[in-house]
DNA sequence: TGGTCGTGTAACCGGTTTGTCACCCGGTCC
DNA sequence: GGACCGGGTGACAAACCGGTTACACGACCA
């Protein structure tokens, strides 16, 4: 489940991210109103998170951007009291709001409601094919197997993988998903926690079967 | 993917087309209402970019003539503060607008929104003819055999090729397009590039069939 | 205090990809 | 004929890339 996280307060964004990410969500974060616009067409979130106050595009704007092309559910942050606000955040097309400031409980209550509203809930461990990842556990089971204990960050990776199974994800935006920024260079770090992870659910990690090298990549194979 | 461009000012309609070529669609481009309509009938692109301020015959009237014979993606540019002009294009069936000024990437992502909407997403195999190119897989299939893995660069140029398929392009335009910049002399760079890649591709990579030396460039012949 | 674990960093290997050079050939112009 | 030009070819070296081993460091815990 895909949560795109929108605010110009990065300590706020980062608190959001790291409640949503705590509760299993994979989270993409934006700055920016432009930058949000941009992820939000790479990525297709399954959710949005906006704020209303930002630089460049504010989150009207960037909600109507995205009300134009889907009807992904978004949820818009306003400061308590600006009714004016609200109102033109739910004429747009907004699901639900929230007055700042908010607990991350109430949040994450929210956007649950939200998800369940959209048919979206899914609070089961995320799974595709013989892969499953147990969030909680810090596991994954693969097939019928015993399910094997993954650090932190083999567990994002295998998130990222798992959300596009089958299909090759750039080193590139993996490296930014778990690691969260890093420009070039660190290719190494993905090196190395793939040949960890390999280690660890392969049959044979000199071959691998279900962490395959692709163009550009990784990925997974899930049948 | 064929993009019709119909504008009349010449440097927006040419840069709107750099853009899209760049990007690897092919452009066809039309000055004024009536040229549109006749490539549109021409030529049945995919999308079309339409400005609603034209000699001759308007955006709308263009608009409504398109849509009495097809549902393609239409995306209208207009001034902003227009807003009647934009209920009435959306109103005629245009699909997406866009306020001048725009950025190129922004034209770029909205195209993209546009087509990923009507189902005809290029992500997956980009294809003409009988050859088809598998971005993800780094892969070119030719009619009935087996994909042919490639590298990098043989893929960018494949790409260019394929998206003016069985139209000469200029090897000025390949090297940029395939190695981002580089002034003169480095045509030993595509002589190269393009020998590797007729010994993947080619039957008899000595009588090339597929990838041809033409006037100042190559093409890819596709029938 | 010493061990284990998770993570980051460096170095090396073997294979692939890419850049570069030297040379061939056929056509053209003087 | 001979110089020149532009594309095609073969050969080789440099750069790059993914996989792997080894090690350093801090956190945590017994």
């Amino acid at each position: 489940m895909k949560v795109l996280v929108a605010d110009d307060d990065a300590d706020l964004r980062d608190l959001i991210a790291f409640t949503l990410t705590q509760s299993g969500y994979l989270v993409i974060k934006a700055g920016d109103g432009p930058a949000a616009v941009e992820h939000f067409e790479r990525e297709s979130p399954d959710l949005v998170v906006l704020d209303i106050n930002m630089p460049g595009m504010n989150g009207f704007q960037v909600c109507e951007a995205i009300r134009r092309r889907s009807r992904v559910p978004v949820m818009m942050l306003t400061v308590r009291g600006e009714e004016e606000d609200l109102v033109r955040a739910l004429g747009l097309g907004a699901d639900d709001y929230l007055n700042k400031p908010f607990s991350p409980r109430t949040l994450l209550a929210r956007i649950k409601a939200l998800l369940r509203r959209a048919g979206m809930e899914n609070n089961s461990p995320l799974a595709s094919g013989r892969v499953s990842l147990d969030l909680e556990e810090y596991s994954v089971t693969i097939g019928a197997g015993a399910p094997v204990r993954l650090t932190k960050l083999e567990l994002r990776l295998l998130q990222m993988l798992l959300a596009n199974a089958g299909h090759s994800v750039n080193s590139e935006r993996l490296l930014v998903q778990v690691w969260g920024h890093r420009s070039g260079g660190d290719r190494q770090l993905l090196k190395q926690l793939v040949h960890r992870l390999r280690q660890k659910i392969e049959i044979d990690p000199a071959a691998p079967a279900l962490l395959r090298t692709a163009a550009a990549g990784y990925k997974l194979m899930v049948d």
